[in-house]
DNA sequence: CCCCGTTGTTTTTCTCCTTGTATAACGATG
DNA sequence: CATCGTTATACAAGGAGAAAAACAACGGGG
């Protein structure tokens, strides 16, 4: 029996970024292209190129520099934005895993 | 744009107490039937006991006595248990509240 | 002995979400 | 100019989960 938390950020009652989204924009900047990042969390492509539109939109920042065409297809990298937004919730996590567990175990 | 967190208590990887369970022992207790507490959150009395029963499973203890039959056909109270776990749950969430809210504000 | 509103189980139905598929545009390379 | 693997959109198909419904058992009171 331990403790369990989850954080994320929201705007209005909505969801608009957390863990999925970080984790898949960590997966593009390894793999280079939504498409093989989608494929290696065992996302279909459709869900991955919907969370990225609807977190971008949310938040108001481009979170991708796509490139379409060419020899190895296109692909996409992450902007400086989005390499800041995932480096601030990585922080904002742990932080926060540390003060939920160190709570937990006075209560429990 | 505001933090967002969600804490709960899980066993082996399974989720066994939440927001949900503990929301739900509240209105049983204040509204004396499972069935009623079902009804007022707008969820369906199958859900609503098979929370209870998965959570009294998961964590070895029995959360309700049950009375069916009778004049007012039966209902439902907290047992002890119940009602601490319900308290050390409260007292888990609200710290764990204004820590990751705190941590927010630091980073964000 | 019947009525009532519970608890509890089971089965059916439905709805939402996800996946899958098809289609199109793109552009560097050979 | 044909090829290739992307990005991107739209729509059909499928499945998982929840809700709904049906049903039985219970027991105090009229």
């Amino acid at each position: 029996m331990q403790a369990a938390w989850k954080v994320w950020i929201q705007h209005e009652g909505e969801k608009i970024f957390g863990q999925g989204p970080r984790d898949l924009l960590l997966k593009i900047e390894s793999l280079g292209s939504i498409n093989s990042a989608a494929k290696a969390m065992g996302m279909s492509y459709s869900k991955a190129i919907k969370l990225i539109a609807s977190t971008e939109k949310a938040m108001g920042i481009t979170l991708l520099e796509r490139s379409i065409g060419g020899t190895e297809g296109g692909g996409s990298k992450l902007t400086s934005e989005a390499r800041d937004l995932v480096d601030r919730y990585n922080r904002y996590e742990e932080a926060s895993r540390e003060a939920v567990e160190a709570i937990y175990q006075s209560i429990f």
